[in-house]
DNA sequence: GTGCGTATGAAACATGTGTTTGATACTCGA
DNA sequence: TCGAGTATCAAACACATGTTTCATACGCAC
């Protein structure tokens, strides 16, 4: 039977929300049930039968995150008026709230993580239902500021560079906080690296478009990668 | 008994070569001795003897990843002469192949992920043996082109942001191949991501260096981050 | 050839872990 | 009060998997 609302919450959810943390600590394999249920405070069977099997388990935990990223910081559903900078101000701030938000269950992301490093089925999904709207939702911004079309090679990879920033600080979490303690120890580490990462871009973004109006569109493809 | 250089290759290298990629794949917990050994052409027990144990060949196998990185790509040994955005080119080229480069071992990199998503002791030795001394070198670098010291903490998340990009190509490779089936698919890749990440970053630190010049730095620690 | 240290092989062992089972308790409508 | 559907529980089961064992083969000094 479904829950009330409003309520302590029943075993199903408590074994969700527990499996959520589980497997972002320690992935899915590594993940044990019992673990799992006994943060829930729930009894070993009750993975079995509330959801059929521990796979399972993983897809209803991925459906719950997805639902609470949409309803909580949706970001494809940005206003599209004001100046282009602005809105990629407004963009980089929510989106690093989302990743590093505290507030409430913090692992989503974690398991993101996980699944670009080992993608299973639900890496689809979540890319298809919440990644690339969000993506195409910051070309545009880009496009704005870049005066090229959202669909270009130059805006798309402008864009992966914003948002590329702003992942690294979570991606690498363990690594800076060995390189520099301090910044992740900061009450303000959310709003500097948002801040860093709007001026950095920002400033870039200005450079391409003088760039590309100009005419100087740096010629793709050519051999000269390699030293 | 070491074995001959230049021969086929003994038991323990070919265990050390073939646990490489298996862990890089799996995990450390979902790589499966009996793989390793199969994919080795090896005995099921061949682990347990070269080495103590599956824990031990793990270690065993960050150790030749490090040792080959360094003599392959010795990042923090770049020439100090030069104007600093042709040293920064440089650096990003080199620093992507390393990533990239299909080459060779190419699992090393993809271990490392696994390592920052869960940490064990071998990030703390790779940390400091190998990423920071390559972080400290960037840092020198782009601190000639912001006119900052090298240990300012604008010079240092500008240096992350070099970084990021790059890696976001790595880390999040699953999805952006899901977004943009085109760009890793192409014989340029390398050099294509090297040569954007280079534009980006040269035009930010440019913007960045003249905001410094007029002054202009951002206040840090504001409490202005929630929206 | 003999003997010793090293390496490989096949099989057995031990344990961690997902799943199932059958019993018991709780809820609610008739 | 009864009974059916639902939920919890402790115990047992089944299997995957890291490790050990012991037998055998190889390489080399004497």
């Amino acid at each position: 039977m479904n829950h009330p609302i409003d309520m302590p919450l029943g075993t199903k959810d408590r074994l969700i929300e527990a499996a959520g943390e589980v497997f972002a600590e320690k992935g899915f394999r590594d993940a044990k049930v019992r673990d799992i249920c006994a943060r829930a405070g729930a009894n070993l069977a009750s993975v079995n039968y509330h959801f059929r099997d521990k796979e399972s388990l993983y897809a209803a935990v991925f459906e719950h995150a997805r639902r609470y990223e949409q309803e909580h910081y949706p970001l494809e559903s940005f206003g599209t008026h004001g100046a282009p900078r602005d809105l990629l101000a407004a963009f980089i701030r929510r989106f690093c709230l989302r990743l590093f938000d505290a507030g409430r269950p913090n692992w989503h992301v974690k398991l993101m993580s996980r699944e670009m490093l080992e993608p299973t089925g639900e890496l689809d999904t979540t890319v298809e239902r919440d990644i690339r709207p969000t993506f195409e939702r910051l070309c545009v911004i880009v496009s704005g500021m870049t005066g090229l079309p959202p669909d270009h090679d130059v805006t798309r990879m402008c864009s992966a560079s914003v948002i590329g920033q702003c992942l690294h600080y979570h991606h690498c979490g363990e690594v800076s906080r060995r390189l520099c303690r301090e910044w992740q120890e900061a009450d303000s580490f959310i709003g500097d690296v948002a801040r860093h990462v709007t001026w950095f871009s920002t400033r870039a973004l200005e450079g391409v478009r003088s760039d590309v109006e100009a005419g100087r569109l740096p010629a793709s493809g050519e051999g000269e990668a390699r030293p």
